[in-house]
DNA sequence: TGCTCTCCGTGACAAAAGTCATCGGCACGC
DNA sequence: GCGTGCCGATGACTTTTGTCACGGAGAGCA
């Protein structure tokens, strides 16, 4: 219970000028009318392009866009602040217009364990909205983002008059499950060892450079963020990380890291056990 | 990779006649016409009222239910035959119709993870109709086990018509998704120890029959099988129950468990860590 | 009766995970 | 320039987990 870690992944860039916007329009402002306040309408018309390129929303005609545009709430975030908690009783779900978010469940113990990093275009708690139960999980902004909030009221109507939305989140829900099966599979099977060569490989293949001496990745984030996304402590990270480079697979420089013997670490991945 | 495991909770009850059968009406009769086969069309007869209890199909009229049990296909499956496997293209989905199933992970090493056991009512495999990938786990039946095979085109057929039924299929995949995230929640924070007074608490919680003694249970399962469903091995499963007795909080006899003080055992599932 | 299987419990280890504490670096703000 | 916080590395331990190997109980079968 002790445990003050501050907020992970939030740096630098804290500005409490857009906190302040962030709290004040608040959660219990679904009933909002647009209009009535000259920024929150400007955002508003950029609404329906967004929600355009939202997955779950793609297909829809522009009048249909234009009516959910009517009814979504911009919210803005600053790096670290809470969307909602777990427990907390489920009003809607939001939808990523920009920046990056973080769903993670956390531990009494007061470790962390992330279930899902997610960036424009993707709609978060489309789940609770349906099975009246609370937030599963607790989710914070990473960087700065703005959200759209679409209350359940107004989504369930939406899945009803138009069975192709109800389908298209399914269809989104099917990744999220798969990712959380992955997860699971991941926690119960394989070691941290494995895991972080799991995390290093994919970093690679999705956005490392080849260089003579191998293939170049910057991690993303903190020793301790990748812990709580591979679920594990920091000092696991660390030791692990070390360990793989005195076996020259790694050759670790700050946040850089070059692999340099690609082949052993994606053997490491499909080991014995 | 070794490991001859045999099939897990399949026991004496094997009967081969029905394990033909079983295999008789395979995957690929989706496009089966009823009433070829005198003892199918009687099954069919039973499907409308089945259906009618599955919380996915319930509230639609009978007409409704007719159409779909037209389509559904039973299969039969004995204790331990496989319903399909992780990996292979997902044609459909399945309802239970009588028995009970059990979904899980296999590992590279032999380890398996259960992921849910569902019994008549349930249906199964709900979310990979819809994203168009492959089935992410497996399934086989634990029991004698009835199973209605309900094809992918006539599903999504069915929510597009009835768009009832998609917002039923989010609720009930609302429910799956919160098993995940406390599978997840339980693997990353939690000891074998934890886990194992938190399923057996549950477990006292949902049939125990209280005594002079103390609560009493009876395990439902090997200490095999309930190493797969907590995530760990048969050995550890042992080792702890021996242990929570040995502190006094339980007495074993075979499968019967007696929880003489509930008290402690809820505690260690709250524990600091 | 003996054979085979599954199931359960355990001892002996080995390996992995996690805890605690310490140290040094770096950025930021006052 | 100095305190404060986050970050990373690492040593020293403890606990937990997992593996291997064995032995014994009980059911089913020839």
């Amino acid at each position: 219970m002790a445990v003050t870690r501050g907020c992970p992944l939030a740096r630098s860039t804290r500005s409490d000028v857009v906190r302040f916007r962030g709290k004040f329009i608040d959660h219990h402002l679904h009933t909002f009318q647009s209009g009535t306040i000259c920024a929150v309408a400007e955002i508003k018309i950029n609404c329906g392009q967004t929600l355009a390129k939202v997955s779950i929303f793609s297909g829809l005609t522009e009048s249909e866009l234009a009516f959910l545009a009517q009814r979504a709430v911009p919210r803005k975030f600053s790096p670290g602040e809470t969307v909602f908690s777990e427990g907390e009783p489920c009003l809607g779900l939001y939808v990523v217009e920009s920046g990056h978010i973080r769903i993670f469940k956390s531990s009494a113990g007061g470790r962390e364990q992330v279930l899902s990093i997610d960036g424009p275009g993707s709609s978060v708690a489309e789940l609770p909205v349906f099975d009246g139960g609370n937030y599963p999980a607790s989710v914070t902004a990473i960087d700065e983002a703005t959200l759209l909030f679409v209350s359940k009221q107004d989504f369930q109507a939406l899945c009803l008059a138009h069975p192709q939305v109800a389908l298209k989140v399914l269809r989104v829900v099917g990744a999220r499950l798969r990712k959380l099966v992955g997860i699971i599979e991941e926690l119960s099977f394989s070691t941290v060892r494995h895991r972080l060569a799991s995390f290093l490989s994919r970093l690679a293949r999705t956005e490392g450079k080849r260089t003579p001496e191998g293939v170049e990745v910057t991690l993303p984030v903190s020793n301790q963020e990748l812990a709580s996304q591979i679920g594990t402590v920091r000092e696991l990270v660390s030791r692990n990380l070390s360990r793989l480079q005195s076996e020259g697979m790694l050759k670790i420089d700050g946040r850089n890291v070059i692999i340099q013997d690609m082949k052993a670490l994606d053997a490491e991945i499909n080991a014995p056990e």
